[in-house]
RNA sequence: GCCGGGUUGGCCGAGUGGUUUAGGCAGCGGGCUGCAGACCCGUGGACGGGGGUUCGAAUCCCCCACCCGGCUCCA
């Protein structure tokens, strides 16, 4: 496995690709803005967490031990406003729509999150940064809350390149008692009937930003590797919590590489609540499955823009058919005793593509790239079936474990859904039934059968080898 | 206005100087098949526009056009 070692990633910061070197030696942190849990959630932040389930894959894959952290932003003015309005407790709104929220996750195959932070779990970080933040000057307080002052942090702008001086007229207006329009909240002053905490600044409620900050400080510390989020968290969270963190710590850098995700649009227009445009993942796995999403989502580059379109799951459901057929092709393959030059020369091009399929991903997680040595690797194995249609145990095992290996690191799940004895024996009888109709040229009668079978969503194949047959939705 | 991303065949989507402009979906021809499907083999078809550098440009430089995002809610 020497393909992670020259692992290579684009970062933000840096405004290059530049070589991976993790600060801690093989263990790396790896940080995620999670949801703000105050609806369901849908294919844009389907994209962002499944890319960066692959990322973790990967690297744990290539040696490494992540810790992968994900927030769950449960205090929020949204959550505050849909709980009024749903007569409920915000906390409880959160806790119903973060609980939705791990399902849709699930679905995906979102699994490599090694804990899920709740921002309500973390006043006691929050204000203890605060404190120290006023106490260092970086930080004032006025009436309505306590914020950040940009001017004391030169760097402010040096993620996403932006000059605080060419940012333009604010689209809300600034809060009056602000030193300068682009300070930024840490602690929000609040009304006592409205859901908050006491605080050493009063009642309230904690900025946006702040939270992230407590969570990663408290988990991995001043530095660490990796921070991922969608493009347009750039400016001003991500901004601002370099800001408050390398004011807090004093070290810099806060994040040693910054992942920044392309947006998913509908149309070629951000999917938003005013347009009504939302698609949520639960409706789309609903309707296709989910592989054919996941694999849809990780099928363009993660740092290009995407757009969603129906379209592309119909096109990306055929694609995932053919992989779970190689898959069962391969699986069915008949086991031979002997060696032969087929199989040699089958198993030396599958090793190379394995290779690439890993260099691929190590440039800076090519995944297209990565899927395209899949397919190759699919064309190969459906050839070889095709035509020698048996292998030696061990080829079989080696090729059974690579295609595993590509796939789980991918993501894409392809195991056999067919696992009740009760149904394989109905079919099987179906089959053998159809098969006497056969050979006594009966078509008519085992057309219905293959037919009425496809309707129900079982679709045979007649091979060489006898009839084949598998679950199609 | 400033900053960032993008524009590749019918659809999607890799590719940063020449060996092949990958791969998927769809199409076409053939094989296999009772037929179909699956699978295999073959096949056509693209680099937003204009300049420039170069023996050679999708790739480097300049200009232009269009699309998307950020500029304190947003994944």
């Amino acid at each position: 496995m020497t393909a992670f070692a020259d692992l290579r990633v684009y970062n933000t910061l840096t405004g290059r690709v530049e070589k991976f070197v993790p600060l801690y030696g093989k263990r790396v942190f790896m940080f995620v803005c999670g949801p703000t849990v105050y609806d369901y959630s849908h294919i844009g932040h389907g994209r962002v967490f499944t890319f960066f389930d692959t990322v973790a894959r990967y690297l744990r894959w290539a040696g490494y031990s992540l810790f992968y952290l994900v927030n769950i932003t449960d205090v929020d003015d949204k959550i505050i406003n849909r709980a009024k309005e749903e007569g409920m407790h915000p906390l409880k709104l959160a806790r119903k729509y973060e609980s939705f929220y791990y399902e849709d996750m699930e679905s995906l195959n979102v699994t490599s999150v090694n804990l899920y932070a709740r921002a309500s779990d973390y006043l006691p970080e929050i204000w203890d940064q605060i404190r120290v933040l006023l106490e260092k000057g970086h930080a004032y307080e006025t009436e309505t809350g306590v914020y950040f002052d940009i001017t004391t942090f030169p760097d402010y702008g040096k993620l996403s390149k932006q000059k605080i001086e060419e940012l333009r007229v604010h689209r809300i207006e600034p809060d009056p008692t602000k030193r300068n329009p682009g300070d930024f909240a840490l602690w929000r002053k609040r009304p006592k009937d409205e859901f908050g905490w006491e605080s050493p600044w009063g009642y309230g409620r904690p900025g946006w930003h702040i939270e992230d900050t407590a969570i990663t400080i408290k988990h991995f510390g001043k530095q660490y590797d990796i921070h991922g989020g969608a493009i347009e968290l750039a400016f001003p969270h991500h901004e601002a919590e370099i800001a408050q963190a390398e004011s807090y710590t004093g070290v810099k850098p806060f994040v040693k590489y910054w992942i920044h995700i392309g947006l998913l649009t509908i149309k070629g227009e951000k999917m938003s609540k005013s347009l009504g445009n939302i698609i949520r993942i639960r409706d789309v796995v609903q309707e296709y499955g989910p592989e054919p999403v996941r694999l849809l989502l990780i099928s363009s580059f993660y740092r290009s823009p995407m757009d969603f379109r129906w379209e592309l799951l119909d096109q990306a459901r055929s694609s995932y058919q053919r992989i779970k057929t190689a898959y069962d092709n391969l699986y069915d393959l008949e086991v031979n005793s002997e060696v032969g030059n087929a199989e040699v020369e089958l198993l030396n091009k599958v090793k190379d593509l394995r290779d690439r399929f890993f260099r691929s991903l190590a440039d800076n997680f090519n995944t297209p790239e990565a899927l395209a040595n899949l397919y190759e690797l699919i064309r190969l194995t459906n050839a070889y079936v095709s035509e020698v249609g048996e292998i030696s145990e061990q080829g079989k095992g080696i090729l059974l474990s690579t295609f595993n290996e590509m796939l789980s690191v991918l993501g894409i799940r392809v195991e056999r859904a067919v696992d009740s004895v009760m149904l394989k024996s109905l079919v099987q009888l179906l089959l053998e039934v159809r098969s006497q109709l056969r050979q006594r040229r009966m078509y008519e009668l085992s057309d219905e059968i293959r037919g009425r079978l496809r309707d129900l969503g079982i679709e045979l194949q007649d091979t060489p080898q006898g009839t084949k047959w598998r679950i199609i939705r």
